[in-house]
DNA sequence: AATTAATTTAAACGCTTGTTTAAAATTGTT
DNA sequence: AACAATTTTAAACAAGCGTTTAAATTAATT
């Protein structure tokens, strides 16, 4: 389906899986014009250099993982009820895309690659309420009085980091394919709880 | 202090801090030869190749890694109270090296690089008798009965998830060194709290 | 149909890479 | 002091890198 891309979006396409998969260090220009069918010079024909291409890439990438989800919080729906969806679908995303948070940390971690514009991503995640909705229920008693950082800390080390120990766990406890996937699917269920028991009725435990 | 090292352990110090900042792939033979103050050639000299320099050096920070805190579970102590000191120690090693489990997951993750050797690790955690401990504290009922996998990824999650997290969360908040080391010490109170009171009393909540 | 512009190509550019070589310097041994 | 073994060096190697060039091809415009 869909043939129809151009040049520059199949480049764009392969340039993403690529640098996901090995890095902007651990791949070449070659190997993401091969990735995407074209010849070496289409890619800075269309993007310049190597390093533009990321940035592009790497912010796209950035931007869609951390909006994706965010959604949820439009809803009309009980805070309680909004956050286990937010997990479920983290945990949904992650489980098509289980090495963007690897990548977007590494990638971040030696950030003299490029300068990344991300001024925008934070205002996009509050424009829908989610900061607000929070600082609300913390006055109201009905979340724990943590920093908004802290939170954002608890939730994303725990929807995260399973798919970024993958290799990690697979092979400390040499589990297979299946068995990794199936612990992958409870820890949602712990993490979904503990997240919820901690945060929430911040009165029966502190 | 301690000049005396010799070359082939300056190298190997020298390989250790620049694999770790940079990577495998985002980093020269010539620079961790440069690093160590030594010649180029120096390094194949005394280790082969870059690949079995990083092997080596690799498969020593992940032993480091996963077997410096976990000796807390010799000690005669309550199950809980060396739960606490070990997430304190994790948070302790953590904050001497910070980008060490960035490292290991990114280089993990990218695993044709070299094959490592981690047969012994699971054994050498094993003899401190932590799996024995929980599995006898789950069957009294003392702890959640959740598979032992589930548990390392719980306490895993949250004390290396806030160091990796580290460039993401500067920049989404806006925070100052100051700032986010602020909320990196009130995090390992709260992920300890949130542990503890997650594993433990199992009856109060599920 | 002729001409111009945009796209794609193969080949080459200079440079850096990991690694090797062979000579120099150092150390150890008799 | 003379010799052998070890360590260190500068220089070179082919291969691969990101990038550029200039020609070939395709598309658009007149």
């Amino acid at each position: 389906m869909s043939k129809e891309l151009s040049t520059e979006e199949k480049i764009r396409e392969a340039a993403k899986n690529v640098f996901i998969a090995k890095g902007f260090d651990g791949c070449t220009s070659r190997e993401i014009a091969k990735a995407a069918g074209m010849n070496v010079a289409l890619v800075n024909y269309y993007f310049c250099s190597k390093k533009q291409l990321f940035k592009l890439v790497f912010e796209a990438v950035l931007e869609d993982f951390m909006l994706s989800t965010v959604e949820v919080f439009r809803k009309n729906l009980s805070l309680e009820s909004k956050m286990r969806i937010f997990i479920e679908r983290e945990f949904e995303f992650l489980t098509s895309h289980p090495d963007i948070p690897r990548f977007i940390l590494s990638e971040l971690s030696r950030g003299d690659k490029c300068e990344f514009d991300h001024a925008g991503i934070l205002d996009k995640i509050a424009s829908t309420g989610v900061f607000e909705e929070l600082l609300e229920a913390q006055e109201k008693g009905v979340i724990r009085k943590i920093d908004l950082t802290n939170i954002m800390l608890l939730i994303m080390s725990n929807c995260h980091y399973p798919f970024m120990a993958k290799p990690l766990m697979k092979y400390l406890n040499n589990l297979s394919e299946e068995q990794y996937q199936e612990r992958l699917m409870l820890q949602k269920q712990y993490v979904t709880e503990m997240l919820i028991g901690y945060l929430f009725n911040p009165k029966t435990n502190s």
